[in-house]
DNA sequence: TTGATAATTTATCGATTGATCATTTTGAGA
DNA sequence: TCTCAAAATGATCAATCGATAAATTATCAA
């Protein structure tokens, strides 16, 4: 059957020009990295596409070469800058605004070549999936952290201990959705058909947490700014 | 280098009873499928333990076989079927029990072996990962919803829906600390040194969110019962 | 010291891998 | 219709994979 299929498409139309067989190598090779993970061979690829094996390298230097066009295919275009735009509108609540952008932003991701080729990815080499995320941890999450406390008139310091206690509670917050991700596509898990409901549930549960305890936690992470090495630290090194 | 001590490894007592030389095998397996996934070659691991390839399948009968093993080494002996009771003692405030709780959990799973095997098992075949999650699920999560449900006075009603959202809102909490391991193992990020306040501030911000906002959670999500499948839907099936 | 047994190695097989080559096939333009 | 560059293939190489069998070495009881 899938012999047979492939042998018909190859009957239709054998000859293609170079962009359009790259086009088709290209978008077969994500799907068989999401499902193999990093170890597809090339002769499967070309099965599958219903070409010989050594026409890929007509197209690609090499297997390596293939896959780094892959990461670029499937991270560098989902960013949405607008996200960050829509994020900072003082003129909707806060939670409105959160929610419509983990919204938008899970329905991004919650992808099965997404979530597959960004983990096992960053298991093999975690530098592409780095690159990603400093875009979030650069710029969405501190947005974040700071209108949440705006809306209660919460004016958050700019020192590092504040910034970073702000990282984390966002991220642990914000990873929470790209766990969906995972628990769809690599746990492969159920997720709750009412998602909408569900995320604007936990939205809720992390503005109002957040709002009730923001002002205690930034006098907490306050105080603790880390003076120097200690005498006895410095002895035992 | 590498290979000297290798050498000089094997020079020191070449033969080892049985049992020694299983632990040996299994000890190193898990430090080659942490490190290159799922696909290391068995000509590397025994070189790695100074021992030649066939003698691998003296001790496992093929590759898979001591890939098992691996599993349940890693797995099941990392519950802790303690951590239930303690979450369920009331006389102490569910903000401690929760930190406490997760402090011991986070510090079992923050290991760069249980990490990395977990992901990259359930990356190949999920089978593995979602019988460990299965405990979870059943026993840990719905005790955390009703912990901090208790200790505001709000009893939890016992219907499917309302399962299904303390499962939801308490498994995106939860996920976060897992999320920790991701980061340092996975991406290989650095964690915060204060892990143990910035793990405080999350249950803070979780505990006070969630009772602030579970009367209103119940009663949403327990208006909206499936009734039955719509005429409409039925008719276009 | 010897003989038996268990532990380990050397040599090797067959399959599969990524990659390269010379050759053939196609289709568009002169 | 002919030509020729581009597209695609078949044959094949060297490396590596998991696995097996036969030969070798160490250990220990008699």
């Amino acid at each position: 059957m899938n012999a047979a299929s492939a042998k018909a498409k190859r009957s239709v139309k054998e000859y293609l020009d170079a962009s359009e067989r790259e086009r088709r190598i290209l978008e077969a090779a994500i799907a068989f990295v999401a499902d193999r993970g990093l170890s597809f061979s090339t002769r499967e690829l070309a099965d599958h596409l219903g070409i010989s094996q050594p026409l890929l390298y007509r197209y690609f230097a090499n297997k390596e070469a293939l896959v780094e066009r892959i990461y670029d295919e499937v991270y560098l275009k989902r960013w949405n800058p607008q996200w960050n735009v829509n994020l900072a509108d003082r003129s909707r609540p806060v939670s409105d605004r959160l929610t419509e952008y983990l919204s938008d932003y899970t329905r991004t991701i919650l992808d099965e070549h997404w979530i597959r080729i960004f983990i096992a990815s960053a298991l093999e080499d975690p530098k592409i999936s780095r690159r990603y995320l400093k875009m979030l941890h650069e710029t969405t999450f501190p947005l974040i952290f700071e209108e949440v406390g705006a809306e209660i008139g919460v004016e958050v310091p700019k020192t590092d201990s504040i910034r970073a206690l702000a990282h984390e509670v966002v991220w642990g917050f914000h990873s929470s959705f790209f766990y969906l991700g995972v628990r769809k596509y690599i746990y492969r898990t159920e997720l709750p058909e009412n998602l909408e409901d569900v995320m604007r549930a936990r939205v809720d549960v992390f503005v109002a947490g957040l709002q009730a305890t923001m002002p205690s936690l930034i006098e907490r992470f306050s105080v603790v700014e880390q003076p120097q090495t200690s005498d006895e630290e410095l002895a035992r090194s």
